[in-house]
DNA sequence: GTCTATAATGGGATAGAC
DNA sequence: GTCTATCCCATTATAGAC
């Protein structure tokens, strides 16, 4: 299990005041990459150097230590998608946001961060995608919920881009994006055994614009509630 | 950790053939409910009243019991894909089938088993969900991609359905619809959070209606290829 | 085929010296 | 804040009696 990481191992012992960053950062990774329970608190710190017990110092618990990795990104995550969909209400003037501009706007926070971010984005995205599978199965998922608010003023804002369509629709719509999204970031490279590469799970330009053709599409196409 | 489950207690001890069968059972459940590394040996042997030390003597490791456990209904599953194809295929008489259908046709084999299968059918469409995340990350993970014959099937129906949209466009927009249907199994319960229960998670006649609206609309919207 | 017993290791968590 | 040492239990896995 125990796997050397790419965090570099702590030289300088005493007293490093980056400790718990070094731990967060090592324990976004491996989280993201085996899930809660597939890493471990020794896989952990021994990737990045650390005594184990210092991350009971640190934090407490283990899911005390998941709480910390998500918390140390999800406020300014948050603002992110805040920021987009402020953006693209400012673009149309405060009216209705066109739909495909409406799912960039959703999907470019997430999408950008992974691939033009650290590495440390690139796994907390992943993580993210990750715990949301787990919810309301594990009560380690709570941290996940804090997105509910936000993804919720963007499916307001498509009720006002579609005002025909009926609710359930709409909900539906945006659940199968959301669903989309988040297994395009797990990169599971199952489209690419699919398509025998033709297409790449890795390609998120080619990802974006694939979701906005069919989705656009999808969504202008619902027929009007009776 | 521990946790009796549904499967009644063994009772008659000595030589009863069926102990396979009853850690294969558990094993579905408890993977399927907590993924690979959430269910320990000791909980599925414990939630079906027999000793670990058996699971070993009918299976090896940890996962060969998941292994037998996928291939215990990969084949009949598999083979209900291949007869919903086959049939849709009939009803048109051989030609290309209508998206709605083919869609229906993908979704049905696994919803069906979810709904009106015993409950074993439910785990066992669970954990496949569960698989398909893990998948090109875990080793444990591989069984699932005995799916992959019978998706491309569907797939190259849908070009014929659609002969003028191109490849890249009917790869992505199917992989969307493979997430859609992955994470609706899951029943994470975000939809109905996220719609104040105006839809919900466990009603798949609903699901299956806007799976067939919405991507329905979207494959046939989706641009003819230069 | 089933059981008990046990090996061997891993893992979460804590105490206490420095 | 950091380290060593350790507790204690869970876990995978095996040996051998019945």
């Amino acid at each position: 299990m125990m796997d050397k990481q790419d965090i570099p191992i702590k030289t300088d012992r005493r007293r490093s005041p980056e400790t718990k960053e070094r731990i967060l950062d090592a324990a976004e990774k491996l989280f993201a990459e085996r899930g809660f329970h597939g890493a471990s608190l020794r896989d952990i710190t021994g990737a990045c150097g650390v005594q184990v017990a210092l991350s009971y110092y640190h934090f407490g618990s283990k899911e005390d230590v998941l709480q910390a990795v998500v918390d140390r990104r999800a406020i300014e995550h948050i603002g992110c998608y805040q920021k987009s969909l402020t953006d693209a209400l400012a673009r149309n003037d405060g009216k209705p946001i066109p739909v495909d501009s409406l799912i960039e706007a959703f999907v470019v926070p997430a999408i950008e961060r992974f691939t033009n971010g650290d590495d440390g984005w690139r796994y907390y995205i992943q993580l993210l995608a990750h715990l949301s599978y787990e919810s309301s199965r594990s009560s380690y998922a709570k941290p996940f919920f804090k997105y509910d608010d936000i993804v919720n003023e963007f499916i307001s804002e498509l009720k006002r881009s579609l005002p025909d369509v009926s609710a359930e629709d709409l909900h539906w719509s945006f659940y199968f994006l959301q669903s989309a999204l988040t297994n395009a970031v797990l990169e599971t490279q199952m489209i690419d055994r699919q398509s025998q590469n033709l297409c790449c799970s890795s390609d998120f330009d080619a990802l974006i614009k694939a979701m906005k053709n069919l989705f656009s599409a999808g969504l202008l196409g619902l027929k009007p509630r009776m």
